[in-house]
DNA sequence: CTCTTATACATAAGAAAATTATGTATCTTT
DNA sequence: AAAGATACATAATTTTCTTATGTATAAGAG
């Protein structure tokens, strides 16, 4: 199963965020290839979608960034910021809720009283 | 907690279904509370949200709809159509899913092997 | 009896966040 | 030598919301 595009809208942010939390520093196809590893391919995030969102948490300051020489290529390296480390949590919690709420309502019947 | 806005982006629709596939037929409004109810204020699906999307739901066959006069006042019920009855199990397939996934991302310390 | 709040529908303008397409360039494998 | 993988980036477009606006009736409070 390959979901539907329009279920990755808004966790994008929280996906990097925790990714970042748990690896020091990753660059951003590291970032894709990760996901896509770690879902069995069910998630698969694009590149139009992923570097937008890392210049977004770079201009919001919660990462900062260190681009590096691979060979001729340029690696541009993100790591969380302080803020960017509670931002994180937040973000994680807030989605951890969501999907409770979610599941939730899917798994119940709701007749109507 | 009030969820910020992006997250229910994606499954506005997969919602609607379920709730409709509970209840034989529910109108708009109704949609509204059950789900403001159901999540204890934490979802608020606005009516600018709400209503495209049942449009759309009837322009694409899902459900059909039946116009009814309390009072004065129209109210308009909604109720699965036989595709629209399988198209939310593969909705809140996809959903569950996709949660599941996205729980394992969440819970999952990803160091890097 | 009047005002406010709730019920109930609808659409339009704008914003947010993706997709898809395109571009550049290097590195690796066949 | 070509193809595919690595690695960045941006622009045009689409999707899907939010916010604002509009109309109208019903119910409850003061």
């Amino acid at each position: 199963m390959i979901y539907s595009t329009e279920l990755l809208k808004g966790t994008l942010k929280t996906i990097v965020l925790k990714l970042l939390s748990d690896n020091k520093r990753m660059y951003g196809y590291e970032i894709t290839q990760k996901v896509k590893e770690l879902t069995l391919d069910k998630i698969q995030i694009t590149e139009g979608a992923l570097y937008p969102t890392l210049h977004a948490l770079e201009d919001d300051g919660l990462v900062t960034t260190e681009s590096e020489f691979i060979g001729k290529r340029v690696r541009k390296y993100y790591a969380l910021s302080p803020s960017g480390k509670t931002k994180t949590k937040e973000k994680v919690n807030e989605l951890a809720d969501f999907m409770s709420t979610m599941k939730f309502l899917l798994d119940i019947k709701t007749k109507t009283a």
